[in-house]
DNA sequence: ATCGTTGCAAAACCTTTGCACCAAT
DNA sequence: ATTGGTGCAAAGGTTTTGCAACGAT
């Protein structure tokens, strides 16, 4: 997972340097979106120290690869899994544990872009999350409260 | 269109203040999203001054009354012209003169809904910014560039 | 050797908090 | 008169900038 990022770099041109490797590392162990501080700490936590300067530059430019994104919600970073796949990248995220799953789907792309057209506005790319409970966190919540 | 808001105001059992008006003013007029720091700015280029922080708070009731969103790319607010439509606000920005349109469509959020739950996910509710170009901005990209 | 990257210091900016005073009801 | 709102001062946090030094290629 961590390779495929760095060959990213490296076929871009980017140099593969040694903090690069160590956000990439962090983001890549995350079950959560993670603030440019956040990434310092867990750093720190591992006797590493990155300068929270570079922690920016770093995530703008993973950003900018598709490598990372940066949640609406939240404005949280996290590694991209989904690589090259077509369509927007999305979000499901659970509001009661925070884990969240990344998708694509051309068709919502698709049915957005229709429906924006009738505005007589032409969409490049769309940001979109879906905020809800996760399976996990659904059923604990009706074993709690019975049915409601 | 700020008549309404200060009706919400009322029923909700706010106060109506000078403040909360002069905001209600500044968001209506406005063609983008604007900072907090953007309509203090506005504000004194009419003669009348208002705490960052007074701002900040009434932004936040706003938000919470719906009568104005943030929107989550830039962090801007926008007062809200849907009312109690039904179906996730949504927003068009263009990344060009910044211009803003809100829609919502329930067909769009059943969409997303029936696809996430696929992953057994449940959603409450959509958060969705297209981002492109408004109509004015697509014709004179295309004048400039010829066609490309 | 080179040029992109990083670290540092500092500044700018944004947002929040607590409390005393004010003003809409 | 009451109570919610506002202003002020201050603090805390986030993000950006410029430049010198470093290190991946």
């Amino acid at each position: 997972m961590v390779q495929d990022s760095i060959q990213v770099l490296q076929t871009q041109g980017y140099k593969v340097t040694k903090p690069r490797r160590q956000v990439l590392a962090i983001l890549n162990g995350a079950q959560r979106p993670l603030s440019p501080y956040d990434i310092q700490r867990l750093l720190r936590q591992q006797g590493k120290h990155l300068n929270h300067v570079t922690i920016y530059r770093i995530l703008d430019l993973f950003c900018s690869l598709n490598l990372a994104h940066k949640l609406l919600s939240t404005g949280g970073f996290v590694k991209c899994v989904l690589g090259d796949k077509e369509g927007c990248h999305r979000f499901m995220v659970c509001h009661r544990c925070g884990t969240l799953q990344e998708f694509a789907d051309e068709g919502l792309c698709q049915e957005e872009n229709e429906f924006t057209r009738n505005f007589d506005f032409h969409t490049k790319y769309h940001l979109s999350e879906s905020s809800g409970l996760c399976s996990n966190c659904y059923r604990k919540q009706h074993q709690k409260q019975g049915n409601a």
